[in-house]
DNA sequence: TTGAAAGCGCTAACAT
DNA sequence: ATGTTAGCGCTTTCAA
């Protein structure tokens, strides 16, 4: 095991160099308004003494920390399991580093965890969080706000926005469910008549958003047409047999994701019914892992999930930036027509809300 | 976005609860020799403000962060495809939750990461570190030699143990070796004579290793019968290909681990080749969201992975907890004779190595 | 048992 | 442009 010298302070290199440590400090800090020869004296007394910033010490004064926690209510073995936390994930790492900032990832299993990394929030290790993947009736949000920390949502929690705080919740997320009625509107332009929906976990906005777009076009839909599963294939695969079970004939099929799709493709196959001719299914995300390597390939609302971590990013480090973390202006959802690759944000830190597209594979 | 409220501070607990600083301190941390009516008032005090310890003070004078960076040299999309890392995570997280350390992830794309993650560690925010997936020729130790770390590693790192450091390396890692030979014998004992080796990614210990074992056994191979994978399905199913196109002949594959096995299983269906008929195939790791999906189901050695997390991060703390970190023992590789359940632990830290074990089901 | 005081290593006014 | 100095919030001797 590699061990721990005692490493050499600011002190010893302003000694070495022959300057205060005032100054030591300002080189190591970048320079400025320091004469070129001590500059490099210091520099190479750092250099010499292999002198790294205490950022304890460094953080107590200027309450900075240049890392950001990424908290996921969920346990390991389903953030491992699904590429929807790894593209997020990337989209916020790749944001974070652009910035110099570290992320550091904290999961989330049990109660006991919660508390845990209320405790790391408060205590001051980051700047911010970034915050996803959240259920209802989740502490999270509570203890996170105890915490003080600026906080930025991926999805929109569940609780009505401005109830609980005086400062607006910000969050991005997709068009659950515009994407959804977009979905839908193709299975009925298709001429589906018996269409189904397997939802998401309807204890996450985004399950029960996509479900609200599903009953926005079908109003009177038969309740056995609707069938829980939880964004999981196998989720999906029990949902499918359930429809299959209850309206054998049921001709279109709307998932509340790509997973749950990929689920309920295999139920159909193994049940001999063929897609798209018999029965037409569409999934959401568009997770190209997924979506791609089904068969047949699936069609699917796309959304930039990437993009979305990356915005969540962004958001929280320009509150950062502006220092006004405190009564920051809260614009309404907005965004729906900007394209991909823009800069989707306003001045002030607000929510907001990607547009989804339909890509048309060959399962619908 | 929520804001970040000035936190009150140990003064002010003090203050309300009409003690001084020091005694309030000593109530903060447990509160030992400190009388039940003042431990009382202290606490009401931390209770009515929401006191919560800045930590970045704390760490500033204890030195302890109570936090633990797990370091994965492995660009996300990997880390989160593979459930290897999921598993070891877990392990560890478990293990860390119990001593109430926090686990920070910390991830590396590219070059300019590895030098952030150096920073980071080297910064003194945690404890200590636990790195696996390390590669030949990765800047990363060196990083963490210098960064003065107390350090465990996840499989045998690739340098010789021992010539870097006064201290020596300390890893957990499975017997790659012995695994891969049962494997070989084993499809030797089934009566094959053309075993073939898919290797993983040769620029991992692991990797090397297995293939070693593989020579062990088959000491005057073809070596058109070894053929070069990476450790995906993606990389099975090529090198599964050049098998077939080089040596028609084939009747055993010994595949570096499973994912790999898997790719190679999808090829020799497609091209009509009866599993475990015509050949035979062994995975390595037993990771069961794989090896138990394949058709047929795969025949594989077993290493304990979430062991092996849970091992890492017991050897560290321990090694934190004695504060002992340099020129701690270090004794031969050995345990392997343990049975699993078991503390593979000794006195002083030094490196393990688990033993493995063959499951046999249907493909070999 | 409790309090006073020193100081962890650093940054940021403020002087010079 | 550089140095002096006062803390940041906490733990921990040392005295009382």
């Amino acid at each position: 095991m590699t061990g721990t010298a005692s490493r050499p302070t600011l002190e010893a290199v302003a000694a070495r160099a022959g300057v205060s440590r005032a100054t030591a400090s300002r080189v190591v800090n970048g320079g400025d308004g320091v004469r070129e020869p001590l500059v490099e004296r210091v520099r190479r007394a750092v250099e010499e003494l292999g002198y790294v910033p205490n950022q304890a010490a460094r953080s107590l004064v200027t309450r900075r920390h240049d890392a950001v926690a990424v908290v996921i209510a969920e346990p390991e073995t389903r953030v491992f399991a699904d590429p929807f936390f790894a593209l997020q994930l990337r989209g916020i790492s790749k944001e974070l580093t652009a910035h110099d900032s570290q992320l550091v990832l904290l999961l989330t299993e049990g109660r006991d965890d919660h508390a845990r990394v209320g405790r790391y929030l408060a205590g001051g290790h980051v700047d911010g969080a970034l915050v996803f993947s959240l259920h209802l009736h989740d502490p999270l949000p509570g203890l996170i706000q105890g915490a003080g920390v600026p906080t930025v949502f991926g999805g929109r929690p569940g609780w009505a926005d401005g109830t609980r705080d005086a400062a607006p919740t910000v969050y991005v997320d997709c068009d659950n469910r515009g994407g959804a009625r977009e979905a839908v509107r193709h299975l009925a332009g298709l001429g589906r008549t018996r269409i189904a929906h397997i939802t998401g976990a309807l204890d996450q906005t985004s399950a029960a958003d996509r479900l609200d777009g599903f009953r926005d076009v079908m109003a009177d839909v038969d309740p056995a047409l609707i069938a829980e599963g939880d964004f999981t294939p196998a989720g999906g695969e029990h949902a499918m047999r359930e429809l299959l079970e209850r309206r054998p004939d049921v001709d279109a099929v709307f998932a509340a994701n790509d997973l749950s799709a990929s689920g309920a493709l295999r139920v159909l196959r193994e049940r001999g019914r063929r897609v798209p001719d018999d029965v037409a299914v569409i999934g959401f995300d568009d997770m190209l892992p997924v979506a791609e390597q089904t068969d047949p390939p699936l069609t699917t609302v796309r959304q930039d999930i990437e993009e979305i971590g990356r915005l969540m990013a962004r958001l929280l480090l320009r509150g950062l930036d502006r220092g006004a973390v405190r009564g920051l202006g809260h614009g309404a959802a907005r965004d729906l027509d900007r394209r991909a690759g823009e800069d989707h944000l306003g001045d002030a830190p607000s929510s907001v809300v990607l547009p989804t597209t339909l890509v048309r594979r060959a399962s619908a």
